[in-house]
DNA sequence: AGTGCATATGACTACGCAGTCATAGCGTGT
DNA sequence: ACACGCTATGACTGCGTAGTCATATGCACT
C-alpha cells in the first residue's frame, strides 16, 4: 500500500500520471469538493482559497478530466458532425469544420467528426459509434445519409441537424441555402439578359438542394414564358458535369443552350474547361454560365464565374445557434431554417 | 425510492435514458460483469450467455457509454488533430481529416478536431482544452504552432505528430513530403529544359515546408552552376503571390525568370493568372511555372500546371501508422519520417 | 448573551464501465 | 469416491468529477 506521501511525492515530482483534483485537494490541504468548486463555472468559493486551490493546480500541472465530468454531468459538451468521406478537398466540409468548430468552441463545446462512406450500405455501426460517444447534438452535413439515420438519433433523444440538406416531411430541423429562390434569381438574370434557349446542370438528383435548386431554376423559366432547352445530370462530380455539358452542346446548333446553369461551382468550372477547351467555345461570347456556390476558385481570372453566393459563415452560425438551441432548451419544435445568398456579377454571362 | 422494477420497466417501456449496462445485466438476469465481458474485446463469455445478454441490450437499445469506458481503462481512443482555423476551403486540412479519420477509425479510434486561430498569441487555453480531452494522440497540422506547444504535449505524456512540418531539433516525431528533394528536382527539371533564369517565390518562412522547399531549389540551381534569378514571398496566401509575381516580372526584360517554382499550388495557380491576365504574358511561352502539391484544380485545362505531386495518402496512412505505433508501444524514439512524391508533368514548361 | 441566518467548506455518493478476485459448477483422472 | 483443475459467472472496487447534503464559522440583530 501506497501512502499519501508517496503518492503526492510522485505527482509532483514527476508530473507522469496527470493529477486529479484529489491530488490537487491534498496538496492544498482542502476537499475534493473545493477543487471540484474552483474548476466549475460558478463555483462559490472565498478569494484565498481559490487563490490556493489554483496554485497548488498549477504545482501538479492539474487539468479536470473532460469525460470524468461527462459522466457526472450527463453532458459531453461534444457536438458531432458527420460528413462524407470521400473529399478531393474541394467540397465544404472543410469549411464547415472550421466554421461551425469555431462558433461552437466559444460555446463550449468541442466536435468530433464522423465520416459516412459514400456508398453506405448498412449505416448501423456508424450511428453505433456516435451514439456511444454520446453527443450532445449532431450536425449531419453527409449528403447521401438515409433519413433512417436521423430520425434513429432522434429517438436516442439527440438533437439533430441537417445542413445544407433537408428531409420533405420536415420532421428534422434543417438549415440550408435559399437553393430554390437562388436558382429561380438565375433564371431571371439569364432572361432579363435576353436569354431564351437555357439549359441546366444538376447535382445528385437524390438531394434536396439539386432539387430545389433545379425546381426553381425551372419555375424561373416558366415564369417567362419559356421552356427548358435541355437538361443534364452533373452528380455534383466534376468529370461527370463535364460530360453532360459535352453531351448538351452536342446537338444541332438551333437546340443547343445559350446559356447554362449549373447547379455546383465545382460542376461549373469544369464545364467552363470543357465548353473552352474541348469544344472550343468562347464564355460568354458564345455560351453564358451561372455557378451556385461562390467557392473562392470562381473569382479568380480564369473563370470569372458569375454565381449565387452561399453565405457559408452566415450558414454556420445559424446552425450554430439552431444545434445549442435544441440542447439547451430540451424541447423545440422542428425548423427549417433558410438563408438567402445572392447572385455575385462576374464575367460569364453575355446579354444578347 | 424507485424499486428495481420500476426502473426496469421506465427503461424499456419508453427508452427514454440510455440503458446502461446494470439495466442490461437486470432484463437479462446476469451480472454487470458479464454483460461488460459481452462487449469487450476479447471478453470470455458463453455463447447461450452471450445471446441472452444481446437480446437483452437489443430490446434495451444499450450502447455501451463510450467516455465511461475511457475513464475505466485509461484509454479514450481518440485522437486530436489540430488544424487551422482560418480555412477558405483551399488547404488540405479537409482531405487530412478524410483519410487520417478513415484509417484510424479502421483502428478503432475516432478523431476530435481542435482549431488553432491563425495569429495565436497565447496557446495555453487550445492546449489546455486539448489536454482536458485526454486524447491518445495529437496530430498537428497547424503551421504557425510554436515549437514549445509540442513540448508541452509531450511532457503531459501524449504522442504528438506533426504533420507536414518539423522542428530542426528533430525531437518531435514529424511526417512531411520530400520537400527538398522536390524542389531540388523541380530546379533540375526546369535545367533540363534550357531554363538558366530561375526564380522562386516561397511560402510562409517561418514554415519548414518552405524553407525546405526554398533550400532544396537553391541547391538544385547551384548544382547547375546557376545563380537564382529572384526570389519573392507569397506566404501561401494567392493574393500575396500574385503580387510578388507582378514584382518579379516588374524588372527590365534581363533580369525577369524564365522559369518560376511557386512552392505551392495554391499560390501557383494565383501566379499564372496574374501572369496572364495581369501581365499578359503566355504560359508557358513567355514564363514557364511549377507549383508544388498537385491539387485537384492544377490538372484543370485551365491551368494544366506541372507540379510536384504530394501523396496525400501515403502520407496519412504513415501518419497513422506512426501515431498509433507511438500511443500502443509507449516508448518511442521521436523520427521524421519523409514521404517522396514525384513531378508530374503537364503543360506549364517550356523547352527553350 | 442568545437566536437566527448566510456563507464557506467537507463528507459522501452517483455517473457507467472495466478489471480483479473469489467461487460455483463441472468434468477428468486416479 | 475424492482431489484437482478448468471454465463461466458474480460481487466488488476504482476511474475522476459534480452535486447533494450536512456542518462549522462568522456576523447581525434582539
Amino acid at each position: 500500500m501506497i501512502n499519501v506521501e508517496d503518492e503526492l511525492f510522485m505527482n509532483e515530482g514527476t508530473g507522469s500520471q496527470s493529477a486529479t483534483s484529489h491530488d490537487v485537494a491534498r496538496l492544498a490541504g482542502v476537499s475534493q469538493s473545493t477543487v471540484s468548486r474552483v474548476f466549475r463555472r460558478g463555483g462559490v468559493v472565498s478569494p484565498d482559497m481559490r487563490a490556493r486551490v489554483m496554485d497548488a493546480a498549477q504545482t501538479l500541472g492539474y487539468r479536470p478530466h473532460a469525460f470524468a465530468r461527462s459522466l457526472s454531468t450527463g453532458q459531453s459538451r461534444i457536438i458531432g458532425i458527420v460528413i462524407l468521406e470521400k473529399n478531393r478537398h474541394q467540397d465544404y466540409s472543410g469549411s464547415l469544420i472550421t466554421w461551425l468548430g469555431k462558433n461552437l468552441a466559444e460555446k463550449g463545446y468541442q466536435i468530433m467528426v464522423f465520416l459516412a462512406p459514400e456508398d453506405i450500405a448498412d449505416p448501423g455501426p456508424l450511428i453505433q459509434t456516435i451514439l456511444e460517444h454520446r453527443v450532445d447534438g449532431l450536425v449531419i452535413s453527409a449528403i447521401n445519409i438515409s433519413s433512417h439515420f436521423a430520425e434513429e438519433c432522434q429517438r436516442a433523444r439527440i438533437p439533430v441537424l441537417l445542413f445544407n440538406r433537408h428531409q420533405t416531411d420536415r420532421s428534422v430541423t434543417s438549415i440550408t441555402t435559399d437553393d430554390y429562390g437562388g436558382a429561380r434569381a438565375i433564371a431571371e438574370h439569364f432572361v432579363e439578359r435576353g436569354h431564351q434557349r437555357l439549359s441546366i446542370i444538376v447535382g445528385r438528383e437524390d438531394t434536396s438542394t439539386s432539387q430545389d435548386r433545379e425546381q426553381g431554376f425551372l419555375d424561373g423559366v416558366h415564369a417567362a414564358g419559356l421552356t427548358l432547352c435541355s437538361r443534364g445530370v452533373g452528380a455534383y462530380d466534376p468529370t461527370i458535369a463535364a460530360e453532360a455539358a459535352s453531351a448538351l452542346m452536342g446537338v444541332p446548333a438551333d437546340n443547343r443552350p445559350s446559356a447554362v446553369f449549373v447547379a455546383g461551382d465545382q460542376m461549373a468550372l469544369a464545364v467552363m474547361d470543357t465548353l473552352r477547351f474541348r469544344l472550343g467555345l468562347r464564355i460568354p461570347e458564345d455560351v453564358s454560365v451561372i455557378g451556385f456556390d461562390d467557392i473562392p476558385e470562381a473569382a479568380m481570372p480564369s473563370f470569372n464565374l458569375t454565381t449565387y453566393r452561399l453565405p457559408f459563415r452566415r450558414l454556420a452560425r445559424v446552425a450554430t445557434d439552431l444545434i445549442i438551441e435544441q440542447i439547451e432548451s430540451s424541447k423545440v419544435e422542428p425548423r427549417r431554417e433558410v438563408v438567402e445568398g445572392a447572385i455575385v456579377e462576374r464575367g460569364s454571362v453575355a446579354s444578347l
